[in-house]
DNA sequence: TCCACCTACAACCATGTGGTTGTACGTTAG
DNA sequence: CTAACGTACAACCACATGGTTGTAGGTGGA
């Protein structure tokens, strides 16, 4: 079953990318401006093959996306995913409102 | 650098818990009407404690809650968390629109 | 009481994930 | 041209994850 507009792998491709706190950040960095992924990789304690891989998982769920600039590989923040993500979890709310509305029409009534 | 309210582990049990299709399905199942934990496992093609790990991942999460009811488990679904998550993507919005309004700014800054 | 049901949890296994280092290749600066 | 830089990718390792089966305990019904 599919809530939203999403399908299942996207779902499951943006959600894995959103769990990790470092792809969080880096999210944060690069919708506010593109920045290189060398640039992105002094700011983690951690080797540049790692935040590569932390930014092909943010690919992989098109959070963000790569433009090249001359040697350069500039990340650039795609917000349309992201608000794909926030309609799905809006549908989770309309069910739960839905439920809720319910219950309370229930309780009118007594 | 935490964007919304949410503290960092927090948002990784959340975004993990929902980067999975079976645990994202028992989610729109409990959060419609409370479930047993069996009663949940009938709808999977995976055995009954495969099932119950899923539930714990959520529980952990905080995205349901059991109560018991006699010899079974009842699971809610509990809509503050996916309230909360809803707030941080929003919160990415914001950062991204804050860009689109200000780009010369954001240009200067760095 | 006794049995069936629901749940919890441990042990185990295969696979995936997040990290490392090393190598290779294109591009820019000097 | 040469050297340094930025990137990509493979190989490898430790550990987490998602699945299994088996065992055990609490609760309800007959």
């Amino acid at each position: 079953m599919v809530v939203g507009g999403l399908a299942g792998t996207e779902a499951d491709r943006v959600f894995h990318a959103l769990a990790d706190a470092t792809r969080r950040d880096i999210l944060t960095k690069v919708i506010r401006s593109g920045k290189s992924v060398s640039e992105l990789a002094q700011h983690y304690p951690m080797s540049f093959a790692a935040v590569q891989k932390h930014v092909a998982v943010l690919e992989r769920a098109a959070l963000i996306s790569k433009v090249r600039r001359g040697r350069e590989q500039i990340v650039h923040g795609e917000v349309t995913a992201l608000r794909r993500v926030a309609l799905l979890l809006d549908a989770y709310e309309e069910i739960w409102r839905h439920r809720a509305d319910r219950i309370a029409d229930i309780l009118d009534q007594e």
